[in-house]
DNA sequence: CTGAAAGCGCTTACAG
DNA sequence: CTGAAAGCGCTTACAG
C-alpha cells in the first residue's frame, strides 16, 4: 500500500468497470445494480479508498470546510470558545481549519485571502486588535461579496453585515459594579490589561457607568500584562481600595497577589473580582469571584450559525446575544 | 465584485489571451513577454485574481498544508506548543490546519482518514490518550504509507516510524527530585492528573527513581483534575509531607491551594514544585516554582522537522530532545 | 513568445 | 443498469 492513496481510476481498471459506475456506487446512486454496488464497495474497503477531498471540492464548488480565525489560543476565552466550536463542528460533516492572527492585521488578510478561494466555505472569526484599530475591513467585504459566510464572535465589527455573536460587556462589568457598590464598597479599582480592545473598553464602559450612576469616582488602572501587578501594588501603595475588577486572567491572578502583598485581607478590606476560566477560579485563594463570559457557548453558537447558514444557503444576517454572568466566590 | 472569485478562463476571455499563457504570466514563467505580463498581472489585480488552492493542490499533488492534531487547546502546554508550531509555519509558505482529538481515538482516526487523501502533506501530531491506551497505530503507519510525513510531539510512540520531538521527562522529574532531597526534604509527594498518559508516567517514574535512590518512599497521589485539591487536602490532614510535586497546571493550583489551606508555610513546611506557564507562575502567590517544558520551543521544532522533511523530500528520521528546565521561584 | 491539449480525481447530465 | 463525455480551475509538456 506504498505510494499514494487509491482512486476510482485504478479500482476502475481493477473491476474492468467505469469510472462513473464506481463513483455512482460508492455514492450509493439507485442506478446501480445491488450486485455491482457490492462488489465495488467491497473492493474499495479491501483498498481502503479515500476519495480525494480536494478532487471532490474542486468539483462540487463546496469544501465543507470552515474557517476559525482567532487571535490567540494561550488565552483561555479563545481557547475554550474554540473548544465550543469544535465541539459542534465534530457532530456535523464540516471541519475546521484553525487560523491565528497573533493580532496582527496583515496576518489576518493574508488568512482570508489564502483561504477564500476554495478551501473554506465560511470564516468564524473573532477580529484582530490591529484590524480594529485600522478600521479596514475590505478582507471581510471581500470574502463576503465572494459567496462565503462569515460570522465574527466576541470581537465583532458592527459596520461589516455578517452573523454576529457578542456577549454582553457593558452590562455584565455594570451589574458587577452594582453589586461591589450595594455591599458598601466605595472606592472600586478596574484593573485591565486588554483597554485597547473593544471588549476591553466596553467593559470598562459599564464600569463607569456604574460608578458614576452611583455618584463615585471611576478609577482604572491600564497596562500591559506583564506590568499589571506591579502597577496594581504601586497603586495600594499610596491609595485606599475596598474593591478591584480585574479585566482577564492575568490582570485577575496579579490583583489577587497584589492584594495580598499588601497585606489587606480579601474580601474583608478588599473585593476582587475577576475574569478566570471556572476551573482555575476554584484552585485560587480564596476562590476567585468571576464575571462567567460563557466562552463555550459563544464558540458553540458562533459555529451553529455558520453551520445553518451553510446548510439552508440563507442571507438572513442573525445577531445572537450570550450573557456573561456573575459567579459570586470566596473573593467578594 | 459578487459571486465568486475570479477565474483564469475569464480573465483570458477579457483579455483574448489564452488560459496558458494567463496562467504562466502570473507565475512569472520566462516564456512569457515582458508587455503581456505586465497587461495580465495588471488585470489580475484589478479583478482581485485569486489563483483557486484547490485546483492548484489537485494538479500538483501538494496542498502546501500541514495537519496539527493535539489533545485539546484548554490545557497551556499544548497551547503554547500550537503556538510555536504556527509562528514557524507563517514564515513558511505552507499553511495549518488545527485539529483537537479530545483525546478520542475515533476522533483521530478520522482525522487522519479525512485529511490523507489531498487535504495535507503532513501530520504534526500529540498522540491523544486513547489512542496510547488501545495501541493501536494503524491510521499512522496508513498515512505514512501513503507517502505523507509525520512528525510526533510530546505524546510519541516508539514503534511509529516517523519524526518525534520529546522532552527528557524522566530526567526532569528526577533531578527536581534530587534538588529536593539535596536540599532535606524527605516526605516528598507526587500529585498526579495524568497518570494514565505516557508523559505522566514518564514523569512519575522519574520522581520514583529520585527517591528510591535516596531510600526514600515514593508517594503518589492521583486523581481526575477536579479532585486534585481534595486529594491532596485529605492527604495532608493525616500525613506528613514537606515538599509536594504536581504534574500539570491543576494538580499545581490544587496543591498551593490545599497547602495553604492546611495552615502549612510555603516553602518553610512545605516546598511547592509544579508545571505551570512562566505568566502564570510570576502571578501567584508564592510565585511558583516550576518545570519548565519549553513547549513553545517543543512547537517550534516538530513544524521545522516537518518543513524541512516536505522541502527536501528526505525519508531520514529525526528524533530531537528539548530539555525541560526548573525555574526556582519562592515556593522551593 | 503564444496556444491547444492533456490531465490531476472526482461528479453528473446524457446516451445507450 | 452501465458507460462515455464534459467539466470543476489549474499547470505543463508539446506544437507552432
Amino acid at each position: 500500500m506504498a505510494g499514494s492513496n487509491i482512486t476510482l481510476k485504478q479500482l476502475s481498471s481493477i473491476l474492468g468497470v467505469s469510472i462513473s459506475t464506481i463513483s455512482k456506487a460508492l455514492n450509493d446512486s439507485h442506478e446501480i445494480s445491488d450486485a455491482t454496488k457490492k462488489r465495488i464497495v467491497e473492493l474499495a474497503k479491501l483498498h481502503n479508498y479515500q476519495p480525494n477531498k480536494i478532487a471532490v471540492g474542486l468539483k462540487s464548488g463546496k469544501t465543507n470546510t470552515i474557517a476559525v480565525v482567532i487571535p490567540s489560543v494561550q488565552n483561555s476565552f479563545f481557547a475554550r470558545a474554540l473548544y465550543g466550536i469544535e465541539s459542534m463542528i465534530s457532530d456535523t460533516n464540516f471541519n475546521i481549519i484553525v487560523c491565528l492572527t497573533k493580532e496582527s492585521h496583515a496576518k489576518e488578510v493574508e488568512t482570508f485571502n489564502m483561504l477564500s478561494n476554495g478551501v473554506v466555505d465560511g470564516f468564524i472569526v473573532a477580529v484582530c486588535e490591529e484590524t480594529q484599530n485600522l478600521q479596514n475591513y475590505d478582507h471581510f467585504t471581500n470574502v463576503i461579496d465572494n459567496g462565503k459566510t462569515v460570522v465574527m464572535f466576541d470581537r465583532v465589527i458592527d459596520s461589516v453585515d455578517c452573523g454576529k455573536v457578542t456577549t454582553n460587556d457593558f452590562t455584565a462589568l455594570s451589574e458587577a459594579t452594582q453589586k461591589l457598590i450595594s455591599s458598601g464598597r466605595k472606592e472600586i479599582i478596574l484593573l485591565s490589561t486588554i483597554h485597547k480592545l473593544n471588549v476591553g473598553k466596553q467593559r470598562a464602559q459599564g464600569y463607569v457607568k456604574a460608578m458614576e450612576a452611583a455618584g463615585l469616582p471611576a478609577i482604572m488602572l491600564e497596562s500591559d500584562d506583564k506590568q499589571a501587578g506591579a502597577v496594581m501594588g504601586a497603586y495600594l501603595k499610596s491609595n485606599v481600595a475596598d474593591a478591584v475588577i480585574a479585566l482577564d486572567t492575568d490582570a485577575s491572578l496579579a490583583a489577587l497577589k497584589a492584594v495580598k502583598a499588601s497585606g489587606k485581607q480579601i474580601p474583608k478590606d478588599i473585593a476582587v473580582i475577576g475574569y478566570v476560566s471556572e476551573r482555575m477560579a476554584h484552585n485560587l485563594t480564596p476562590e476567585l469571584t468571576t464575571i462567567n463570559q460563557h466562552s463555550y457557548t459563544i464558540g458553540n453558537s458562533a459555529a451553529t450559525m455558520m453551520v445553518e447558514a451553510l446548510r439552508t444557503k440563507s442571507k438572513e444576517i442573525k445577531q445572537v446575544v450570550v450573557s456573561s454572568t456573575l459567579s459570586v466566590r470566596d473573593s467578594s
